[in-house]
DNA sequence: CAGTGGTCTAGACCACATG
DNA sequence: ATGTGGTCTAGACCACTGG
């Protein structure tokens, strides 16, 4: 097959692929081959040959680049998804994601604060805001009776326009009786704190606990299926002790580390 | 358990899994087939019908009890495998891992205690115990030199004989001068501590980040090679704000959960 | 429509652990 | 020597996305 180049529009054929491509693979059983061309775009991808956001070549046009089966070539990419490097969309396309960068969530910040210290542009994307029966988790924690109401909200944070992070919040309707307008007038759940008389809060509980992303959490936050992901429980408590907040979130496992230290 | 490390010769045919496999599949498309026999499996595991530390028939077996590919069956079996609930052993076969209990690691206990908790028996092991050039953090730490010497210690936890957590630990020799003489006579490094000085010292930080496991890593823990595991840095202080202590550890990804609380 | 990634099959060889 | 899981291939069909 000449590889014919007729007019492609876009990706500009990677050459550095091309190169990593034709060295010899090591004796076998040395190290699996799907592992070895992994390692190989592993380099590339990490030192920028390919640049993040671009699209990759085809899974076919790739397994012949690498002369290999289809098959084999699919397991080096899966394991780049799992690691959060690279990004599958059926129909589309294989894109390298942008570097991933590793925001330390401190406890003793608000999250939309962690993020904005690492000086990228983070926005926010209110998905839900609603009132729904209670988690059983919530209802305990707010003394509510199982199924009654609470104010729930989902919200996704994206970092240069891409998903970073989704939160899943739970609030006591009796702390607050107007949230939907102090929350659409301010955009800020603390600016709600404040509003309901709540000045100053503290984060009394985190729980971390690592898992595989469900379908709705990969769609939402742009991973493959089954990528590891952090959950994060947290719970804020106002100074009387109640608790005025549960918040389930949900990381990419690749793109977060969570730093938890004894002073604020 | 009195499920001690002996094989059972018996994997006693699984009549339970005939069972499952026998129900028609959903229709095509609807949901694939392999993630049809991962739930499947899921539930049997889940409902104890196969038991924990149990054989499961072969792979070649598996597949044709549920009427499919040997590497359809595998892909059931991998996701299962990242999950932590199954674990194969190569030339051996695939085991049902004991159910994976939850700790709940308190950054204001040691982790020893935080096991302890959960009632389960927990043993040690000293796998490493020596001298050697400090990491590049734990020089930065401790105020060493590059390349400067520290005490090294690798231990590996186990619960009911079972592996589930490996800590690699680098301390300043300066502060412990008889370290390897108090810690075989104590085996713990609290107590160390208290030899050297230190009554009573505080976690300052601590760190979590997911990943996957290295394929040395996966070996100590019984873990199938690049299954997700959580990577716990933590940095205890003197007092005296010193640096005494940097601890690296890894944790199965499925067995743990940590809960970080404002009060001790 | 054409091209993409997702799934599935049938068969093969290998390295490994066990008896 | 046997059976196990790990790897690899060649070819096929599907569902989805985009122009």
């Amino acid at each position: 097959m000449s590889d014919a180049p007729t007019d492609h529009p876009a990706p500009a054929a990677h050459p550095e692929l091309s190169a990593l491509a034709l060295e010899p693979y090591a004796p076998k059983a040395q190290r699996a081959i799907w592992l070895q061309i992994y390692h190989r775009l592993a380099e590339a991808i990490e030192r920028g040959c390919v640049a993040p956001g671009s699209k990759l070549p085809g899974e076919v046009q790739l397994a012949e680049l690498f002369a290999v089966n289809r098959i084999t070539m699919r397991r080096a990419l899966a394991l780049h998804q799992s690691e959060g490097r690279l990004q599958a969309r059926k129909g589309v396309g294989i894109f390298v994601r942008q570097k991933p960068r590793h925001f330390e969530v401190r406890s003793d910040m608000t999250f939309a604060d962690s993020l904005a210290a690492d000086g990228g542009v983070i926005s926010t994307r209110t998905l839900l805001l609603d009132r729904a029966p209670a988690s059983a988790e919530a209802a305990r924690l707010f003394g509510l009776a199982p199924g009654a109401e609470v104010i729930r909200m989902h919200r996704l944070r994206l970092l240069d326009g891409a998903p970073i992070y989704l939160s899943r919040k739970e609030f006591p309707p009796a702390r607050f009786p107007r949230f939907e307008a102090d929350y659409a007038q301010s955009g800020s759940v603390v600016a709600v704190y404040r509003a309901a008389g709540i000045p100053h809060y503290r984060r009394a509980e985190t729980r971390v606990r690592g898992g595989l992303a469900s379908r709705e959490e990969a769609e939402i936050l742009g991973l493959t299926p089954k990528t590891p992901v952090q959950h994060v429980t947290a719970i804020n408590r106002a100074p009387d002790g109640a608790a005025i907040e549960l918040n389930r979130g949900c990381w990419p496992m690749a793109s977060v580390e969570l730093v938890f230290s004894e002073d604020g």
